[in-house]
DNA sequence: CCATGTACCTGAAGGC
DNA sequence: TGCCTTCAGGTACATG
């Protein structure tokens, strides 16, 4: 599922190989990303923007497949494929990207969020840590996958409230959400299904994960079987001794 | 404000 | 072998 570091790499990666080419009547400006939101940003203020969702990728001359919804052509011709196995991605070819509700309506990245936000808005909020992190319009970039990793690294039961997060447990969180997130970047992402990145190969992050899909296996720190619960009808998965307050 | 349910979609996995 | 059910997940939207 591309989250935050799966898009980060495939924005990367394009940017080495697509800025200056002309696709269409246009030019490629530049490559962004916002949340888990991918934009190739366009001459004359033109864009398209992608949301690859659950099961989307997009892959620099890749092979055509049963998957591929779109291939965009470059005049140089080279090629980039936009697949989805489960349709639930999408593309939009927009002018003035900024102004779309999509990207309007997300919260700060959580690559750049300060440690105040973090703090201020935990407070007045009653829901449970875990769903907070996932809500896009709170901090932009989270999804399931690194929403537990991050929480056992900051040894946080995922189903605390988030007013009642201490004040030290909320720094644990703030260093966490940076490192965790950081690091999966420097593998390329978790190919825990579908993801590959933009030149077709599996992330390596996956080796790294200490909690998620691993019911049942014993805790990375202490043994304790891991346990998987249900928040908001997402799969949560967490150490009850190490996450347990 | 918060939680829950439903929809979108496909393929894998498990039960019988 | 094969049919049926369940599950996975990001997000919008409707409903308690």
């Amino acid at each position: 599922m591309p989250e935050l570091p799966e898009v980060e790499t495939i924005k990367n990666q394009l940017k080495e190989k697509i800025i200056g080419k002309k696709i269409g009547k246009f030019f490629v400006k530049e490559v962004e990303r916002r949340g888990k939101m991918l934009i190739i940003k366009l001459t004359k203020q033109k864009s398209l923007v992608f949301h690859l969702k659950m099961t989307g990728q997009l892959i620099y001359q890749g092979t055509k497949n049963k998957h591929t919804r779109k291939v965009f052509k470059f005049n140089d011709g080279s090629c980039l494929l936009f697949n989805d196995l489960r349709k639930f991605g999408w593309f939009k070819f927009v002018k003035d990207f900024e102004e779309m509700k999509e990207i309007k309506g997300l919260g700060p990245d959580a690559l750049l969020i300060k440690e105040k936000y973090l703090r201020d808005g935990l407070q007045r909020r009653k829901t449970k840590i875990k769903a907070l992190l996932l809500d896009q319009k709170f901090i932009s970039g989270i999804g399931n996958i690194y929403a537990d990793e991050i929480l056992f690294e900051a040894r946080i039961d995922p189903r605390k409230r988030a007013s009642n997060l201490t004040f030290f447990e909320i720094s644990s969180l703030y260093e966490a959400i940076k490192k965790i997130l950081k690091k999966a970047i420097q593998q390329r992402g978790s190919s825990a299904k579908d993801y590959l990145d933009a030149f077709g190969k599996e992330g390596a992050y996956l080796e790294f994960h200490k909690v998620y899909q691993k019911t049942g296996k014993p805790c990375f720190v202490c043994k304790t079987n891991i346990q998987r619960v249900k928040i908001n009808q997402r799969s949560t998965h967490f150490c009850p001794t190490c996450q347990n307050n």
